[in-house]
DNA sequence: GCCGCAAAGTTGGGGCTCCAAGGGTCGTCG
DNA sequence: CGACGACCCTTGGAGCCCCAACTTTGCGGC
């Protein structure tokens, strides 16, 4: 606002007001460097440095070649966890019940607990673990990522099942009777980036979700969600 | 990894590695400008960038006239969000029993329903609501940021009155029977960055918590939490 | 032994330029 | 009429430079 600020601000302040107020549409050309610099008076690295920080905010888009383009804004998909059975646990099932294509594939391997899935699961280092390793895509393009890990006994045919946990589990005669979810945002490590084909400037949301069986965790995973395309939701009942 | 791929990238992931397995500690100085232009053999323009780079992907901070140094990883508060009554709903009372001292100040007003909460409280626009605005914070630093909205009917003495919205809401006859949570990340608004003190790069955690009379929204309130500082956990009974 | 000041170093804003890679457009040629 | 290539524009990497504001350090004087 001060005419003290830096002048890269005021380009970045007036594009992000037009951004919001509509007046630049999603997918609307933003000016050129060439242009910021005639329309705001500017050198060239005062523009550059504007419209790489609208990037970095996941304002807008640059493609080389063509121009930077006002973001789309990715539909928030809401993710409903209520209390169960009412509803089942996974994500792609929420997604599926929006009318959303949902497919997914995954690996199983065989690892040993690290120090954070060690004390996740109240097991001693290095125990060995199945890991199965999940990725969501919606209508083709990648939605999340998930990793869960279960001690191996109770992973029998994990592989032909396409049951839930709490069902399967039941199968070896243990009642899980509480769900925990842990969520918070972080930057995406590299590997998430390119897997979930993350623009510059998103985070992701890390949701850590643990089964328990009493005061036993039976499995524990983590999920990774674009944190611009995702919204979770939570229901507790009073009284 | 590849030779190909630009030389700001090779210094970016050189530090973050360093960051990661620990070699360069949390408040440790960065090479500066000059010393990695000399230590990669880059241009000035690259060691610049890298920084930024790392700036905004929040591992390092920049101290004008000082210099570079790996952010200390700040304390993951978790805020755990049970089934009621058991546990009372504001995190302040969640952050209390973690024995950290939390004071909060708050400002009343009235104000009219703006679409997105005329949507949430199901009222028509510009119905006249009761704006309550809180700022937390922990030992002295600013925490989080929340504002609460409530048709005015229920909100006299608000500016008395200690107890929790349930609480207050029995008072009038109406019993609160859910509470629903919307999670999601986003980039601060500058009023918020500035509010909560945050550095750059990082994001914030927004909750949408709404009060429940039956199928009758009472209340609603927008929670904003430094992304880097909390975790918020869910625990949902099955069965 | 301590204070204060000056010099050196550092960040962050800003400027200018060159270049490679890629997108768009238009006109020419088969 | 359609395919292809030339040319212009745009992004993004990279280099170098100047300067204001601020921190740190070290030295000289009291």
């Amino acid at each position: 606002m001060a005419t003290s600020d830096p002048v890269y601000l005021r380009v970045v302040e007036d594009i992000r007001r037009q951004i919001n107020d509509g007046t630049l549409p999603p997918g609307a050309p933003i000016p050129s460097r060439a242009q910021l610099t005639r329309k705001y008076q500017v050198g060239e690295t005062a523009a550059r440095h504007a419209l790489r920080v609208l990037v970095t905010e996941g304002l807008i888009i640059g493609r080389v070649g063509s121009g930077h383009y006002v973001r789309e804004r990715p539909i928030l998909m809401p993710l409903h966890r209520w209390r169960f059975p009412e509803h089942p646990t996974p994500f792609a099932a929420d997604l599926q019940t929006q009318g959303r294509r949902v497919t997914w594939e995954w690996q199983i391997d065989s690892t040993e607990a690290t120090p954070e899935i060690a004390r996740r699961l109240r097991l001693p280092l290095s125990a060995k673990l199945t890991r199965t390793r999940y990725l969501y895509r919606g209508e083709g393009r990648p939605l999340q990522l998930a990793v869960s890990y279960e001690p191996v006994e109770f992973a029998a045919h994990l592989d032909e099942e396409r049951r839930g946990v709490v069902a399967r589990m039941s199968a070896h005669g243990v009642r899980i009777t509480e769900i925990r979810e842990t969520v918070h945002t972080r930057v995406p490590r590299p590997a998430e980036a390119d897997a979930l084909q993350l623009p510059a400037g998103t985070h992701v949301l890390h949701v850590e979700r643990t089964h328990w069986a009493g005061e036993r965790p039976m499995e524990t995973s983590d999920i990774v969600l674009p944190g611009d395309r995702f919204r979770v939701t939570y229901s507790m009942p009073v009284g």
